[in-house]
DNA sequence: GCTGTTGTTCGATCCACATCAAACATAGTA
DNA sequence: TACTATGTTTGATGTGGATCGAACAACAGC
């Protein structure tokens, strides 16, 4: 629990498991997420999301694809992918 | 919404949380928390919550009452206290 | 074999933040 | 007034973790 909330706690991973969300039930390899880190950052954060249980990795060729794990997170944390997945408005809004 | 996942994934504001929602609606002192930190980091993780929206400070005499923002934090994101206040079992499960 | 692509790992750096101690502020009480 | 209790603020310190670059590994295609 405390993990997962670390995990979707930082901004760049939060992008990251959107865009995955945004693309699914399609498995998307590492480089064509649209991040500002480079590619050992990016390997840093979809460690720490796996490791989270949000997501899987399965090798196909000398491509890494990434899965969503929708059902077992709702599973574990019922609401959390709802929750943090919503296009929040909560950034523009506010004014 | 960033800034309340980040302040939920602290442990001691989890626990802080906790313990909020364990007694409401009573309104509670900030000094009678249990939570191994003094009394100057205790102040600093209160003000994050209050950052965040999820609480709500209120002098009383010489001390400071807290209450947990519920309804306000349910609005703007539903399911979230029930998702972190939940009383996981993921610590001592998945043995 | 060699080369290019994809991703991981390692080492180093940097920074936000959690923490503490001490000083301060305010309210109550003697 | 002085003293105590409750929190806040400030300044300093330490550390986890985010980041980068370079080296490395595995795979595909030449």
């Amino acid at each position: 629990m405390q993990k997962v909330l670390q995990a979707v706690a930082d901004p760049i991973r939060l992008s990251l498991l959107r865009q995955l969300a945004a693309k699914e039930p399609e498995e998307i390899p590492c480089g064509v997420f649209d991040l500002p880190v480079g590619k050992s950052g990016l390997s840093h954060h979809f460690a720490v999301l796996r490791m989270a249980g949000l997501l899987e990795q399965r090798d196909q060729g000398q491509q890494r694809l990434n899965r969503l794990r929708r059902e077992e997170v709702e599973a574990a944390f019922p609401g959390l992918l709802a929750l943090v997945l919503r296009d929040d408005g909560d950034n523009a809004a506010r004014s």
